[in-house]
RNA sequence: GGUCCCAUCGUCUAGUGGUUAGGACACCGGCCUUUCACGUCGGUAACAGGGGUUCAAGUCCCCUUGGGAUCACCA
């Protein structure tokens, strides 16, 4: 019945991410969209967005906006799209009339209450809540009574299919009902409107929750009355809080953005989230272009897994650990800002970020550890002022400002040059130095390396900090 | 309740009839070290239970148990 659509797509896969405009693009979500990206690029075929919006009532604008910033920043491009169901209301009432033609859909003028009531009833006696099928064989009458549009499902013998994921599922079609494919409002319903979807864009593969395994078989025998190929399907399983329950804000975070805001990496969010349920041999580190080499839909695990951010944070540690300094330094820049500080004023962001890398398993981390490169004023820790400064302290440090201001070119080599020249001279152990300057520079006595802190800061700020070290501290 | 799905360390997983059941995160120790980290070396830790099939079962079959999904004029 639907013609010709498949003609053009016939030689190249096309896959689909389909979210409905209710709220941000969660992980879930983010996962879903992953595979089917990867599926797509990996075999050279389209990926195309639509965006399922039949629900009016429940979509918005600014989630549509969310979902795209949240692809956008995983690098989730699309090749098609966004379309949007609800630009195509005319063309799903012309299917529904031409199956209702076909004499494979009918009118139900039972109504939502009446039906609710039965349900219940059935419920109660523990029987199968489904269509009791009153209207299923009622002669045609327009009399303008309300009606929904129902699909006359088969009664009898099974229907199946080989998921990718999942394996073979099959479902007695004697456990479908008639559904609803149309409203009464006439606006047509989710599991309608998918497969006419998906077939006239020449879906090739579904990838999507397993919560829609329940759909699939009636979506199947959609196909079947329309006329048209039936897509693969690969169900993926969803994704769990610690406590094994469907992952929920409760939990956390559950929004993409969310992960960026909290200093997450978005390689490292896809790359967790690629492994949370697949994986590769023993390798654990992924690139998107690794991803697209070695992803395949057949190695999806079929169990549910439970997000675990603590691994995340190792993974977005060794993409800050291994990053490019520039790059960082750009995406840190709104973080120090949030902080008040402006990077602009002081040294140069990436020469700090360098020597913050191996300390940061977040971009919040990264840029809580760069705030004192821009202090002024530094919040000296007291017990390490207490342990380190004493009598000595303020000849030593007078010492080392005079010492550095003699070199010519201040580097992390010459300044440990000078450091073990200042030990050899005092016959001190670096320890009775080392802290002193340490706490003097950055006010604190976890910090990155003294030598780097020196170079990165430059002669004058070393001495300007040490200084006013001696005054605070020991004057 | 019906239907469908799932079940290897705490977590993510490898395993496709014969393995000392492997890796990763986390955790615990050693080493490295100017702090904090990083790195590195090592350690603790799993086949839900019961029946089969087989010379041999984490791997195949059945049952039990436990989890989950879904049963809308929502998607």
């Amino acid at each position: 019945m639907i013609t010709k659509a498949k003609e053009p797509f016939m030689s190249q896969v096309r896959l689909r991410f389909a979210p409905s405009p209710t709220g941000f693009l969660h992980v879930g979500g983010a996962r879903t969209a992953l595979f089917n990206w990867l599926l797509a690029r990996k075999q050279n075929g389209k990926f195309i967005l639509r965006i399922e919006d039949t629900d009016v009532a429940r979509s918005t604008q600014q989630s549509v906006d969310a979902i795209l910033e949240g692809m956008t920043w995983l690098g989730l491009d699309w090749d098609e799209g966004p379309f949007y169901q609800s630009d195509n209301f005319p063309l799903y009432k012309e299917y529904v009339q031409k199956l209702l033609d076909a004499g494979k859909a009918y009118k139900c003028y039972c109504s939502a209450e009446e039906l609710e009531a039965k349900r219940e009833k059935a419920l109660q006696e523990g029987g199968k809540p489904k269509y009791d099928g009153t209207c299923r064989n009622l002669p045609p009458a327009e009399d303008g009574r309300p009606y929904v549009v129902r699909f006359k499902a088969p009664q009898e013998g099974s229907t199946s299919w080989n998921d990718l994921i999942k394996g073979r599922i099959s479902f007695e079609n004697a456990e479908l009902d008639d559904l609803i494919i149309q409203r009464t409002d006439g606006t047509p319903t989710y599991n309608f409107v998918v497969v006419i979807d998906d077939a006239t864009m020449g879906i090739t593969t579904v990838i999507r929750g397993d919560d829609h395994v329940n759909n699939t078989p009636r979506q199947i025998l959609l196909y079947e009355a329309l006329e048209v190929p039936v897509p693969a399907f690969a169900h993926v399983p969803m994704i769990l809080g610690a406590d094994k329950a469907r992952l929920s804000k409760r939990h956390g975070a559950t929004s993409v953005m969310a992960y960026r805001d909290m200093g997450f990496l978005p390689e490292a969010l896809v790359n967790y989230l690629v492994r949370l349920g697949w994986s590769c041999g023993d390798e654990e580190i992924f690139s998107l272009d690794d991803l697209i080499q070695k992803f395949s839909i057949e190695n999806v695990g079929r169990s549910a897994g439970v997000f675990n951010t603590e691994k995340l944070l190792w993974l977005n540690a060794h993409y800050i650990k291994n990053g490019d300094v520039k790059r960082l330094a750009g995406l840190l820049v709104p973080f120090m800002k949030e902080r008040g500080v402006d990077p602009e004023k002081g040294p140069e962001l990436s020469a700090v970020v360098k020597t913050l890398l191996e300390r940061a398993k977040t971009m919040l981390e990264l840029a809580d550890g760069a705030l004192f490169y821009y202090q002024e004023e530094l919040a000296y820790d007291e017990k390490g002022v207490a342990k380190f400064f004493n009598a000595d302290t303020a000849g030593l440090l007078t010492l080392l400002v005079d010492k550095l201001s003699g070199v010519e070119r201040l580097d992390a080599p010459s300044i440990e040059a000078v450091f073990k020249e200042i030990c050899e001279e005092k016959g001190i152990k670096l320890g009775q130095i080392g802290p002193a300057v340490r706490l003097a520079l950055s006010g604190s006595t976890a910090s990155p390396g003294i030598y780097e802190m020196i170079e990165v800061l430059g002669l004058d700020e070393t001495r300007t900090r040490i200084q006013r070290a001696i005054k605070q501290l020991v004057g």
